[in-house]
RNA sequence: CGAGGUGUAGCGCAGUUUGGUAGCGCGUUUGGUUCGGGACCAAAAGGUCGCAGGUUCAAAUCCUGUCACCUCGACCA
């Protein structure tokens, strides 16, 4: 018996070597592989149905809101993308050139997008002319590349899969307006669907993005404490437009700038999820984004009747709209497939054996608890539905709970260092770069946040002690 | 990009110090018994030892280079 423990272990624990769990459970929860192509991945099957459902559920956020989706091209040509100079100088190390077609070398390099705001604002150029025209909302579901040195599945990766939101308003009240909503909108995903608490607020001048005016971000406690950039949103005001000449005629007669923001989250989310939720048997999924929300092992399946009732149930299941499925195969034993969904993350695990039948329940484990229970037949799909209801929640107060656990506040530097082992850390801040850069150097911690409920832990910065201008999260990061 | 580590059968590894017939476990295939937490027995298949050079009668093993992956730093969604 302490034996075949040993072997569910096959993943390394987690307090053990958290890199090395992040890699094992999604190796082994079958997410993703490893490409021919230098930092890429490959999205597997059931990885890829999980960022379906991801998508599925923020597209349609995105719609409620007002926003179009659109398909940019892939390619930017140089002089595009050299246009906007912080911009450029943000991402010039990391972009990738195509500088042939066929043998022939290319009058000017093309870049594979790593982000899509020059396309975005080329086009914007044509299509805004009148007050009439705006806002302008759209989206793209597309890939990037960024030529990344250190690359690891979901987290960080050469090309990866996202949304980018770009959009132009006339005033920029509404685009400030705009770069709120759709962090709330991030907000409400990751919380309601994704079960994963974040931490929502602005960004310090050295953390924002390049070209923006102002970087919104949500940041996301994982187990081991470090922080995940979970998503962004930003207001460029009208940087972009008066290099790309993105002018309306307003109401007023007056010929004005527009004013952008742009908003993105990526594959990442799914590392993020990871990194909340599994455990040490592997994947935990919350059930929103579970590919398979319910596993149906039929139990004895040579004796009579079983397969016939798991197959009824199955189809009872399916019928009421959960995504269920039934593991037939008479390859694999029992004990295997308990252990094969587990670390594939499935929430439910619903067995149907002779004694089941015969008592009318099906005997159920929760992933999230390991807890076993047994659920009457009779009305089976509806008690399912509840107890994965159930299983979202918990997972999230868990979350939750957890990084409450590791946020500490502290006065000073020394507070602050400590709390940066732990977790995340609230302070307050006098706005000075250099004192980023002393926290960085000091703790390997970067600033993460600053929170909207700006409540003062103090009134001198935790840092150098001036007098303090804001309160900000600290933490080290992804 | 700096420091360290690892590349040998589908997967996990031993063998490398001291050069001399390519090994083990899991998985796979076939047959049988099992079947409520990774079952058991028997037989079988499966390898250009990451790649390229070099040294040698002989290289998985020694030397040089290179690529990939993993960890820790520096940079970023």
């Amino acid at each position: 018996m302490a034996e075949k423990q040993e072997f569910v272990r096959e993943i390394t624990p987690r307090s053990v070597d958290f890199a090395q769990w992040y890699t094992d459970v999604i190796l082994k929860a079958d997410l993703v592989d490893y490409a021919p192509v230098r930092g890429c991945m490959v999205m597997k099957p059931y990885g890829n149905r999980i960022w379906e459902l991801i998508q599925a559920d923020m597209d349609g956020r995105f719609k409620e809101t007002g926003h179009e989706n659109v398909a940019m091209p892939l390619l930017i040509p140089e002089s595009l993308l050299l246009k906007e100079a912080q911009h450029i100088e943000g991402f010039a190390p990391e972009v990738a050139w195509v500088t042939h077609g066929g043998d022939e070398k290319l009058p000017e390099r093309l870049a594979i997008r790593p982000t899509s705001e020059t396309l975005f604002c080329a086009m914007y150029a044509k299509w805004i002319k009148s007050w009439r025209d705006l806002p302008m909302l759209y989206n793209q579901w597309c890939s990037v590349m960024r030529w990344e040195k250190s690359t690891r599945p979901f987290l960080r990766t050469a090309e990866f899969w996202w949304q980018e939101g770009h959009t132009m308003h006339a005033t920029a009240q509404e685009a400030q307006e705009e770069t709120m909503r759709m962090l709330g909108v991030y907000q409400a995903h990751s919380e309601e669907v994704l079960a994963m608490p974040v931490i929502t607020g602005r960004k310090s001048d050295k953390e924002k993005f390049a070209g923006a005016r102002a970087t919104y971000g949500m940041e996301s406690m994982m187990q081991d404490g470090k922080s995940l950039q979970a998503a962004t949103s930003h207001n460029f005001g009208t940087n972009f437009s008066e290099v790309f000449d993105v002018k309306y005629l307003d109401k007023d007669g007056a010929l004005k700038y527009a004013h952008e923001t742009s908003w993105g989250s990526s594959t990442r989310l799914i590392g993020g999820l990871i990194m909340t939720h599994s455990d040490d048997r592997g994947l935990v999924l919350p059930p929103r984004v579970a590919p398979i929300q319910i596993v149906v092992l039929p139990i004895a399946m040579h004796k009579e009747g079983v397969l016939d009732k798991a197959r009824a149930v199955a189809a009872e299941l399916e019928a009421a709209g959960l995504r269920v499925k039934l593991d037939e195969r008479d390859t694999q034993s029992a004990g295997w497939k308990f252990n094969e969904w587990e670390m594939r993350g499935v929430p439910i695990r619903m067995e149907i054996g002779p004694r089941d039948i015969e008592a009318g329940v099906a005997t159920v484990c929760r992933r999230d608890t390991l807890e076993k229970l047994t659920l009457p037949l009779q009305g089976v799909a509806q008690a399912a539905s509840l107890l994965l209801g159930d299983i979202q929640s918990a997972m999230f107060q868990r979350a939750a709970a957890f990084r409450d656990g590791r946020l500490s506040v502290a006065r000073d530097m020394d507070g602050l260092m400590r709390g940066v082992q732990e977790g995340f850390v609230r302070t307050m801040w006098c706005g000075e770069r250099a004192c980023e850069d002393r926290v960085k150097a000091e703790t390997s911690a970067t600033s993460r946040v600053m929170p909207f409920d700006q409540t003062p832990v103090n009134d001198c910065c935790a840092v150098c002690g001036a007098p303090a201008r804001n309160v900000i999260y600290w933490a080290k990061a992804y």
